[in-house]
DNA sequence: ATCTCACTTTACGTAAACGTAAAGCTGTGA
DNA sequence: TCACAGCTTTACGTTTACGTAAAGTGAGAT
């Protein structure tokens, strides 16, 4: 168990590539062991590094996933610092919630748009249709 | 009706500067009308900037942007021309449904963490009390 | 033994999305 | 009339998120 990678192996993986990886290492969003100079990565900072695209594909930029990241790493137990992190997961979910309202919006209108093109499709199809009825007539 | 709108007012409901609208202009994302050499905006101007808003807050890009605009525009008739739009909004849909299934994992993440967050704050209120109880007893 | 391949660091380059400073035009209220 | 607030263009600057080239290292196959 607890199988380990190699940067190759994430990259492909996730479907970027190996500078992007040590990239994301600077940024210290990752910290893989090291084999002499070499790189391993543990199932820990492949789930990292999925959380990391997820983040990318929802447009966060590299702090913000830092942000996200930490809040998974806290283990803090000072009061404070729990309410402080109460707020910084509502804040989050405020912007997911206001993300998930801008989806909803724009797939309504692209229903609403798909709808009216397929309806001009249809309206081209039956002219065509009727164009044809017609050329068989006078062809007989 | 049918108002119009300067710069300013625009920048200032969108919460972007003017040099940020003026620059969705070079990107050939709106064209206001001009007076003299003063931009005057429209109603439609107003709505286009809502939908450019909406796509950053989604992270699309610039490009991207100006093909979602590009959807809501298309008034073609050609046959061709339709089924490649109809895979356009394909294509957009299941980018906004992975975006909406990162939300749900993330929201989901974020009540687990807020839930052990709140457990944890509990704990440490309820320790709290039983330490002001055994204070009480001995300070009668 | 040496070749090759995948890895490493260092460091400069780049595209996108604006920021910002300079310099000038314009209408309007005191 | 004139000062000033708000608009304009031009153009160089900045940050983010990597790309890319150069030069070197370690391990396994030939």
């Amino acid at each position: 168990m607890s199988e380990s990678f190699t940067i190759a192996d994430l990259a492909a993986e996730f479907g970027v590539t190996n500078r992007t990886v040590r990239f994301y290492e600077d940024e210290g969003l990752i910290a893989p062991e090291r084999v002499g100079t070499r790189r391993i990565y543990s199932q820990r900072d492949r789930t990292r590094l999925r959380l990391i695209m997820r983040g990318k594909r929802l447009g966060f930029s590299i702090q913000e996933i830092r942000e996200i990241l930490d809040l998974y790493d806290m283990e803090t137990g000072e009061v404070g610092q729990l309410n402080h992190f109460l707020e910084k997961i509502a804040e989050r979910r405020d912007h997911l919630e206001q993300q998930r309202r801008d989806i909803a919006v724009i797939l309504e209108e692209l229903d609403r748009i798909e709808a009216g093109c397929i309806e001009r499709l249809d309206a081209l199809k039956a002219r065509t249709k009727n164009y044809k009825r017609q050329l068989n007539l006078l062809l007989g």
